[in-house]
RNA sequence: GUCCCCAUCGUCUAGCCCGGUCCAGGACACCGGCCUUUCACGCCGGCAACAGGGGUUCAAAUCCCCUUGGGGACGCCA
């Protein structure tokens, strides 16, 4: 079997959004895993609407992503010689033509097509004017009357078409750049792409880029139209529906294992496997498994699936993507096995990095603001003595290990003949102001006795306080 | 409007190609319970779907047709 070669042609007129980093992926991980070649092609023959800027974003989003290209990229906007080749091979074979139609003259076809309630088209009033290239001429394609072209399409099956639907659509404009159509046959010719996947909405340009090739004698590459990726109104996903740049979700806090895990998962399967790591992904993607129906993204599952990851993960690895939230929290972020030693206790309890980093917040920050209900439930004057008898037994502990501190505590709960929770409930808001934590132990032993104290102390004179006031 | 595609729990899906093992399985979410120093994790249990109608067949989620619903494409955009 020949080598495969897939691509991913994103036009650069915006961040990578989720549906072109899903197609991405699958042409990627196809490529992977044939071990075969993935091309990145920029199509930027748009050159009101395409940016640098949009290229730079996409590469960044492709990168974060972990999505790496074997050639390329290629910006069409540097091979339009190419086009024009081509071009004139397919006028010079007797397959294209010179049209002098005006934009304002197709335009009233259309508006009285629409009128009629036909399919709005071309009617060849150029076609055998036999017309040489001139000021304001396009190139038309010489589409057929009759018969049929069938796309066979390696996830919806045989697509069929009647040529009678088609026109003579235009492959170059007045101003001789090409039109899409062309310039994506020409290139995945001329790049030896052989396998293109791609979303179902260019299902119907299909038909036109079949005749393409076929004027051009050479070979269809195998084609494979995935479904889109919809809202939770089931309609093509946009910005109403939330965020849907990659980079987006970087932001965050998702983890890039998660998001091409969810968005490979957004159709395709792999039995009732839900979580994949890259590696897996690579070995086990398949074309075949890729299913016929549009998928509605949900945010909650790829949450619930970053949180997964984060278990996963080994807490050293996510120290460094952990840091810039820490950064943006305004932690001090110089100690990495103190972070690491932090995500060992936040990693089963964070569904993103964000949120990780947010919970870290009394790890970092010596002055603790006490919820209002915790104060309220757990920081009275009930609570002084066993909190005075526990700072007795932490002064004279030995070392901070979690069995020690186990025993300091059973020495407490002895002594004030209290249950643990009724000594670790106050002792958890003292030193986080809330009543979700980590374990207490592990807290206590991470933060450190001189700072487990003080915010003891600290507690024990907000409790004096309030007895005072009230 | 025309053409094309799609149709299993609220959502992602397995099963469909090669009918019986499916009064339909998994996951997310949700609701109970267990564990427990809190929260979470984990574990156990629950709720919940073959769009409708016709065929074919001894037998249909699975095959065929129609209807309905949804999506996409109809540019000198990509």
């Amino acid at each position: 079997m020949d080598t495969i070669i897939t691509r991913f042609p994103p036009s650069p007129t915006g961040y990578l959004h989720v549906g072109g980093a899903r197609t991405a992926l699958f042409n990627w991980l196809y490529a992977r895993h044939t071990g075969g070649k993935f091309v990145l092609r920029i199509e930027d023959t748009d050159v009101q609407r395409s940016t640098q800027a949009s290229a730079d974003a996409i590469f960044e989003a492709l990168e974060w992503l972990g999505i790496d290209w074997d050639d390329g990229p290629y910006f069409q906007s540097r091979r339009f010689p190419v086009y024009e080749e081509y071009i004139q091979k397919i006028i010079d074979s007797g397959n294209a033509y010179y049209c002098s139609c005006s934009a304002e003259k197709l335009e009233a076809m259309r508006a009285e097509a629409a009128a009629a309630g036909r399919n709005p088209k071309y009617d060849g009033t150029c076609r055998d004017k036999g017309l040489s290239k001139g000021e304001n001429t396009v190139v038309r394609f010489k589409a057929p009357f009759m018969g049929t072209t069938v796309i066979e399409d390696v996830v919806k099956g045989s697509i069929v078409f009647q040529n009678s639907e088609l026109d003579d659509f235009i492959i170059q404009r007045s101003d001789g750049l090409p039109i899409y159509n062309l310039a994506v046959v020409v290139d995945d010719i001329t790049m030896g792409i052989n396998t293109v996947i791609r979303g179902d909405d260019h299902v119907s340009n299909t038909p036109k880029q079949i005749l393409l090739y076929k004027a051009l004698g050479h070979p269809l590459p195998t084609f494979g139209h995935v479904p889109m990726v919809l809202g939770n109104d089931r309609t093509r996903l946009s910005k109403r529906h939330g965020a849907t740049s990659v980079t987006a979700y970087r932001d965050m806090g998702y983890l890039p294992e998660a998001m091409i895990n969810y968005l490979v998962r957004l159709g395709w399967s792999y039995g009732d496997q839900e979580f994949f790591t890259r590696e897996e992904l690579i070995e086990k993607f398949s074309l075949e498994n890729i299913g016929k129906s549009a998928g509605v993204f949900d945010m909650e599952k790829l949450q619930a699936l970053n949180g997964d990851h984060i278990k996963a993960a080994p807490p050293a690895k996510l120290v460094s993507s952990l840091i810039p939230f820490l950064k943006a929290e305004g932690y001090d972020i110089r100690d990495t096995a103190y972070i690491e030693a932090v995500i060992k206790t936040l990693n089963i309890r964070s569904k993103t990095l964000k949120e990780m980093a947010a919970d870290a917040r009394f790890y970092f920050e010596d002055t603790v603001v006490y919820e209002e209900e915790a104060a309220k439930k757990f920081l009275k004057a009930a609570s002084l003595d066993p909190l005075k008898a526990l700072i007795k037994e932490l002064e004279s502990l030995g070392e901070f290990s979690e069995k020690a501190l186990e025993d300091a505590f059973k020495k407490v709960m002895e002594q004030t003949n209290l249950k643990l929770g009724k000594i670790a409930q106050p002792v958890r808001v003292a030193l986080t102001g809330k009543t979700a934590s980590p374990g207490i132990f592990e807290i206590i032993e991470i933060i450190g006795r001189e700072r487990v104290l003080s915010r003891i102390r600290k507690a024990m004179e907000f409790i004096e306080r309030r007895k005072e006031n009230a």
